[in-house]
DNA sequence: TGTACATCAGTGAACGCGCGTTCACTGATGTAC
DNA sequence: TGTACATCAGTGAACGCGCGTTCACTGATGTAC
């Protein structure tokens, strides 16, 4: 192949990154290898390392990125009203339904995360990360109802922990009916 | 060494199984061997095959160890009294901080449960024993109070998503703040 | 009860496989003159 | 602008390691007589 050009060797670099971060969300970091990753771009695997120096370097990034488009989406599905609780709602059920490839990164990545050291690079990004979407979540309720930061939050753990259940469980019917409570909830009150 | 006696052996499963659930639950079983296992148990990797016929054969009977040790322990704690709000309440807390190896086997678990097919054994157990724990969590309000299934499945989500950011984040700071919120919407009201 | 044989719990080395990483190599790109 | 050389993105095979599983073996337990 010959080598390929440096603006090309850029966009190779994005791309994997993107894939990965699908591939990752949808199936776990520990579940997808350095090989399937550049078997899927069409590259082989030596060439990975010309762009990152680990694995888990990659991981990093690409966890990254799932934070930061998890953030941009629910940032979108709530400045775009007044602050209603409709806004809260429709996040959640958003949530609930998100394809395999777009699925939280705060629950595709709970168990990678969980292992780690305190001072990995992926568990800092993972905390801010979380602590950022926490934040959009509960400053969705609007100026006009400052008293309920704590139900937001109840509400964070509860769509968090569905989803969670759902995934695990293989969309078992009984959590339908946790999905229900939580939209319930979430519809009353502002 | 030469052959154990066959009240031995039977003990040796059990001991094989007991150690493995602990063990999975701390860890995740997809980190740890069955040489760790074993070797836990002062014995050889050899010897496991006597035993089981493969490592995911002994996932699923520690699995059901753990969700029938949860369910043991909820119900402890919860038809000890008389049904009050401050029941769920003591259920929620302790749940939040259980040891690594007496953690929820909902959570423990989800990770391996996730990427199975619907009809492996480990995924029925998982969800045998998940929907197990909600009716228990769920039956907790006792007799007076019927009207509220519906929160009570609201806070088992939200219990078991605060207790995964926990554990992904490290116990960070937030986290405490979701736990809050949680035990103040399980106190107020019964 | 005692003896000869079969069984089988546990041993420890070996096998096969997948995966992260390394490395010598290729040849088009980039650069110095 | 053209030429000679250096760089380095991507290749594909090989390495090292851990892990699940297998297997020939050992010798105390269990059993048949």
């Amino acid at each position: 192949m010959g080598r390929a050009s440096k603006a090309e060797a850029v966009r190779t670099r994005v791309r994997i990154v993107e894939t990965a971060s699908e591939m990752f969300r949808s199936h776990g970091v520990e579940n997808v290898s350095v090989a399937d990753i550049m078997g899927a771009l069409g590259l082989t695997t030596g060439g990975f390392y010309k762009h990152f120096s680990s694995k888990e370097a990659l991981a990093a990034e690409a966890v990254k990125l799932a934070f930061d488009q998890s953030s941009s989406v629910w940032s979108g599905l709530i400045s775009t009203g007044e602050h209603q609780p409709q806004d809260r709602m429709k996040l959640i059920d958003h949530y609930l339904q998100l394809a395999p490839e777009r699925k939280c990164p705060m629950m595709a990545f709970a168990n990678q995360s969980s292992g780690l050291q305190a001072d990995s690079t992926l568990r800092e990004v993972y905390n801010d990360g979380s602590k950022a979407l926490l934040d959009t979540f509960v400053g969705a309720e609007g100026a006009g109802d400052a008293a309920s930061p704590s139900k937001a939050k109840l509400l964070f753990a509860a769509m968090v922990g569905a989803r969670v259940l759902k995934e695990a469980s293989g969309d078992a019917s009984w959590v339908n009916d946790l999905r229900d409570a939580v939209l319930k909830t979430a519809a009353t009150t502002a």
